[in-house]
DNA sequence: GCGGCAACCTATCGGCCGATAGGCTGGGTG
DNA sequence: CACCCAGCCTATCGGCCGATAGGTTGCCGC
């Protein structure tokens, strides 16, 4: 019995990946169409290509193809956003920079990431230390919020609250970018928009906000 | 062996529930803390104090569980959504009117329902039916947002990312009222003031918004 | 007081899971 | 050329899962 059928080799036959890069993009879409749990190594190793020991001769684990995929994402996000949060400039404007760059950074990704973010992943102890990443992640963004109110840009709101309806938004904008999207304004812009909009205590002052934002220069580029 | 240690029994000890609400009660919990694919039907048992097969003298499948939560949350929420959508109101009273009774709905539920509307769960073929009705919920509050914005009361937005926002938020916002809460004002109000803040082309009409939203009579009432 | 049945128990099944053991192979290097 | 080892394979393991079989108990109606 040799190579019954090529599964969804079609990208991967014409960029020819390293086998690593395959196992991380084929597991991410899996873990969120299906979930974690619900996904088995078997599935991961035949839309790879390959059988499923040869899974372990890149990844000891099944968990540790999570924990690549979080360290992908939260080694890049996390010192962006507390990079953004640090700036001399306006709350508003450094939250609709920070929204614009962490959508753009999702949307641009060559995996998607929405499964991993769901607590039967990273709610496990075993992911503690992602965990913890992440709810820094969430306090950097409260900061920034309680900071707006405390300036009068915003109006006043639990920051907390803001900040994980934030998290929920953008998980879940992620799902409509992957289902295909009509392109017209990107899905950053318009997702931060909204966002800061409803935060502002002079909403008129937007335009000037995202006009801002896009100007902002980070430390790092 | 007999009744080794007696588990979260206090709940159940202080009010004797009947099992099978005990069952889904404790699902429900579990669900949402570690996801339905890593919950065990002898985790559930052992929650609700009783042994692993007796939990299917009360539901034939560990799916079957999941279905009659399915049942009590859309069953509750879809006609009610529905009836809101049907009012002759501003776009702007019913969706703030739908965002409050949803949120108080989910606050006051007895189940933790943030774990059933993951994709892990709903995305299964076997819960399709439940899933058209969560998709169809989902078209009734863009309905109402595109109402809005075509009135003039809303701004220019994609309505379909904005009800796919709205899930997102409303997922999450339970995750927070779970982990316990400052009361304060309402969570339910706190929510649909910004969302409807940020859609409303003229955001000082958000204390009228939420007068009218209270007021409401629906037909069933 | 006795049949019946709902609710629970113990014991156990087949199946799938993640992971391991160990063999084959082919390109790169001394 | 001999060697090595990365990368893949087949075969298989122990363990846990959801579910079934069948016995025991105790309450309720007649």
């Amino acid at each position: 019995m040799v190579a019954r059928r090529l599964p969804r080799a079609l990208v991967a036959a014409c960029v020819p990946l390293a086998t690593r890069e395959r196992i991380l993009f084929e597991a991410a879409h899996l873990f969120a169409a299906q979930g974690f749990h619900a996904t088995t190594t078997r599935q991961i190793a035949e839309a790879v290509g390959i059988r499923q020991p040869s899974l372990f001769h890149h990844f000891a684990t099944k968990d540790a193809i999570v924990e690549a995929l979080f360290d992908w994402d939260l080694g890049l996000a996390l010192p962006r956003t507390r990079a953004v949060a640090a700036l001399p400039e306006p709350a508003a404007v450094r939250l609709y920079r920070y929204l614009h760059d962490d959508l753009r950074h999702l949307e641009e990704a060559p995996y998607n990431l929405s499964g991993l973010y769901a607590d039967e992943v990273i709610g496990r102890p075993e992911f503690a230390p992602w965990a913890e990443r992440r709810d820094l992640l969430h306090r950097v963004v409260a900061g920034i919020v309680r900071e707006g109110t405390a300036a009068g840009e915003f109006i006043e709101v639990d920051a907390t609250l803001v900040s994980q309806a934030i998290a929920g938004i953008l998980v879940r904008a992620l799902t409509l970018h992957s289902g295909g999207r009509a392109p017209g304004r990107g899905l950053a812009d318009e997702v931060a928009r909204l966002v800061v909009r409803g935060l502002l205590a002079d909403p008129a002052a937007l335009e000037e906000v995202q006009g801002r934002a896009a100007l902002l220069r980070l430390p790092g580029e």
